[in-house]
DNA sequence: CATTATTGACATTATACATGTCATTACGAC
DNA sequence: GTCGTAATGACATGTATAATGTCAATAATG
């Protein structure tokens, strides 16, 4: 194996990441949505009404910061607080009629550019690619729990 | 193409970027160095000798910001000032030979860890990893300079 | 020589989180 | 039940990683 191949595509990610994250902000321009609230807004989406706590878990940051992002949800009318069957303090948290129509309306244009990014790469190394990110991490993180000699 | 395969990679680079950065971390301990002062020795250590502004503009990051990281191994006895005879002003920043020992000792340990983790990796899996991730990064730079409708 | 760009130095602000605390509420073991 | 423990909301504070602003000194360029 060249390591040096790994090397540099291990350290790839900062800039993909950076790529990315410039492309969904974006993507979010006129929407007056930030970030952060797109982030809240697609984990309800994706997985329907959740609490704080759930998002955060989602998300893998505390639930301190993730309770901001959320007010500002609320805040912008994008989310309203429903009573939670399960636990009389714990809210849950769900789409407003608009804060699902921006959402939905975010998402799909994310899709498109996905998709416009994706013609002409091959599906196949697409796959590869992922299935090597993904053994990268796990192995990344099962190392980092282990003490280096 | 599947679309939302594009998608999962794309978001896969923050968990990536994170476990790495946590087994540099790692990799760091008892080293005395942390993160930043490491990126610095890295250039170093890479390209020789040079300004704070050319170490700023391959770590793509501002200046200023690596006036901090720079001065922090300057304090540590791990870089040296020297004179730039193409600039009065603007000083070469140098090894010394505790930080050369330092970060040859860090980028072994680090290139023994990618190697072990590459270990049953597929050589030509990840170039074509590396290659799907490179061009993802510059199409979407791309489309990040244009306007989406 | 005049203009413009680069650099060092330092201060301020911003972003994206983590951490700490405390009262309230729920849940499981007994 | 009740008792200990965990989860939650609410709020305050801390920290790492930057970007931005400013200004004087110096260099490069026309």
């Amino acid at each position: 194996m060249k390591t040096d191949l790994l090397y540099r595509l291990i350290w790839m990610s900062r800039p993909l990441m950076q790529a990315a994250e410039a492309s969904v902000e974006k993507g979010l321009a006129g929407t007056g949505l930030t970030v952060r609230m797109r982030a809240v807004l697609e984990i309800l989406h994706a997985h329907g009404d959740a609490t704080v706590p759930d998002i955060a878990r989602k998300l893998d940051i505390n639930r301190q910061y993730v309770q901001l992002m959320v007010n500002e949800t609320l805040g912008a009318g994008l989310t309203v607080q429903r009573p939670n069957p399960r636990h009389r303090r714990s809210i849950l948290l769900a789409l407003t009629e608009e804060g699902r129509g921006v959402i939905d309306q975010v998402i799909e244009r994310e899709r498109a550019l996905v998709a416009a990014i994706g013609a002409d790469i091959d599906a196949a190394d697409a796959e590869t690619a992922l299935t090597v990110v993904l053994a990268l991490v796990g192995k990344l993180k099962h190392h980092a729990g282990k003490v280096e000699g």
